[in-house]
RNA sequence: GGGCCGGUAGCUCAACGGCAGAGCAGCUGACUCUUAAUCAGCUGGUUGAGAGUUCGAAUCUCUCCCGGCUCACCA
């Protein structure tokens, strides 16, 4: 985690760092990565001392381009209309659909641990005319950036094109105009059916005032203005941004050239793969964001996102496989060697960096955190699939004594995160369930198991256990008496029921189940071969 | 076509000019009540290919191959 640390130590004087957003519709976990980044700059900036600023900006007047979330019925009037002119589509009383998108993101990013100490809406910006200037800069300068444009990113506007968006006073669109004369005070706009393909325009045209929000700028130049605006130093940008002649290199030579600004420094940042697939909400449940934030706590959340360089790809494939188990028990580790305990195996430059920034509250007590109790994930996914068990017995009895306040928290967080895990994503190992009928695998065991098996149904007939411990106490006497080694024991238990050779302690499983179920098992699977034997 | 990232053990990754490593998985073994835990040990690599620089290359340079993302319309 040498990077965010890097970075904060590579600037100096106040930072504002910034990001923004275009509120068009639900949030996927990839697009996660660049908020945890951001906020990972602003606390390692904050952790050496640099005053510094959080802000995010909703981008709230561009223009609606994605029917999907439309009712038919309002693709026609809607489409090409600023997201905030847009009536909030679920009915929930928001405000606008922008309003209830963006409000979708806020929280998730609460649920985050980050916290903007501001969001911006372009909606309430543009009318305050603090954009005015930077409106009045690029339309002088529209020779300037359309030279830009062909310059930095090869693309070719007519002569007649003006770097602003009129907002259409006929039909409210800002998608379909064009402004093709500028006067000093006005611009002569043109509101066109064929302008863009995904929105229709209502063929409008005349002179109107660019100020005071009846018009916004086109995207290159309104994230320059923000720059500008807002004073920002520092800005992280997915690759699709980074890109060379992409927007980001567009909108910092607007800066430079058009508005006479330094842009920000860039952190470009690559994505979240799903199995080496970029995520998309489409391709199944690996790539669902409510079934991903169900199973992935937050604070293993941002590790997953924080943990490698920004620059490099996160390969993550939760479908089938230990991954999610293995991000926890990352997390532990790193918990671990932050308080001072031995770790096994290698530890990554910058651990407690690594541990402290993937803490939900930025003010925590990061050495009572490291030193809390944890139950180790993988445990605990058995351990919710054992009927009747005391999850919280058996983890204190593990720690050792009581929990703490913020260690049950910890632990009701995970066991809903195990049960999440074993419904979605986890691997058919790793899921236990008691058979309806003696396994074929059971056929695997020894005689001397067998009459392990036989010798437990009788004692258990003789004197039935009461609960897990009677049990458990029941399944090692009798191995005793039997001459058998435990482990054999157990795993003759396992073949019998769970048709495999091991699984969550034999005692409390059996407990779990019908006696005479129990019973009868033991005897079957004691049985079995014995003739042919 | 342009750009970026990557290719190291079965998987996820580290090492970034100085003996190729860790976790997990796998395999052995130990354990009379933490039994998918814990402990001890083992296996596993022509570092994508080729050339170059160097006393020395996974690491630097060049070429190529492969995978992925992204831009070239809008935001």
């Amino acid at each position: 985690m040498d990077w965010a640390d890097e970075l904060a130590a590579s600037v100096s004087g106040p930072q504002v760092v910034n990001d923004s957003k275009t509120p068009s519709g639900t949030v996927h976990v990839g697009s996660l990565r660049g908020p945890v980044i951001l906020d990972t700059i602003t606390r390692a900036l904050r952790a050496r001392g640099i005053e510094t600023t959080l802000l995010y900006g909703v981008d709230d007047l561009d223009p609606m381009d994605a029917q999907a979330l439309l009712t038919p019925d309002a693709v026609e009037h809607e489409m090409g209309r600023p997201l905030a002119h847009v009536p909030d589509q679920a009915g929930d009383c928001h405000a606008s659909y922008a309003r209830h998108h963006a409000q979708v993101f806020i929280d998730t990013f609460a649920g985050l641990g980050i916290l903007p100490d501001r969001y911006y809406w372009m909606s309430d910006i543009y009318p305050t005319g603090a954009i005015d200037p930077y409106i009045r800069l690029a339309l002088d300068r529209a020779e300037l950036v359309r030279e830009i444009y062909r310059r930095v990113a090869n693309v070719q506007h007519p002569a007649e094109w003006h770097p602003i968006g009129v907002i259409c006073p006929t039909c409210g669109k800002v998608g379909t105009t064009i402004v093709t004369r500028w006067d000093g005070e006005l611009v002569f706009y043109e509101c066109r059916a064929d302008h863009v393909t995904w929105a229709r325009g209502c063929g409008a045209s005349g002179w109107i005032s660019p100020f005071g929000g009846n018009a916004k700028l086109p995207w290159n130049l309104e994230w320059a203005a923000q720059w500008g605006l807002f004073g920002v130093t520092i800005e992280p940008g997915g690759k699709d941004l980074s890109t060379a002649g992409g927007s980001r290199d567009r909108s910092a030579a607007i800066a430079r050239e058009v508005f006479e600004i330094d842009p920000p420094l860039n952190v470009p940042y690559e994505f979240l793969n799903i199995g080496g697939k970029k995520m998309s909400t489409s391709k199944g449940r690996g790539a669902s964001a409510h079934a991903f934030t169900e199973v992935v706590p937050p604070e293993q959340t941002r590790l997953l996102f924080l943990r490698p360089r920004p620059n490099s790809a996160i390969e993550f494939d939760p479908e089938g496989t230990d991954a999610v188990p293995r991000l926890f028990d990352e997390f532990d580790k790193l918990a671990a060697a932050t308080a001072g305990r031995e770790v096994k195996g290698e530890l990554p430059a910058g651990y407690e960096s690594i541990f402290r920034y993937s803490l939900l509250d930025p003010a925590a007590d990061v050495a009572a955190e490291a030193a809390a109790f944890r139950a180790d994930f993988g445990h605990l996914a058995l351990l919710v699939q054992v009927p009747g068990v005391d999850v919280d017995g058996r983890v204190e009895a593990e720690k050792g004594s009581a929990l703490t306040d913020r260690e049950r928290a910890v632990l009701v967080e995970r066991v809903r995160a195990a049960r999440a895990w074993i419904a979605t994503y986890a691997p058919e190992r790793a899921r236990m369930t008691v058979r309806d009928a003696l396994p074929i695998e059971a056929g695997a065991l020894e005689p001397d198991q067998r009459a392990y098996l036989a010798a437990l149904a009788a004692a258990a007939e003789a004197s039935p256990p009461v609960a897990g411990d009677g049990w458990q106490a029941l399944i090692f006497s009798v191995a005793a008496g039997v001459g058998l080694a435990n482990g054999r024991a157990f795993s003759a238990i396992y073949l019998a029921f769970l048709g495999r050779s091991n699984g969550p302690r034999a005692g409390w499983l059996l407990a779990s189940l019908e006696p005479p179920f129990v019973l009868e098992r033991l005897r079957d699977a004691a049985d079995i071969k014995e003739v042919a034997r």
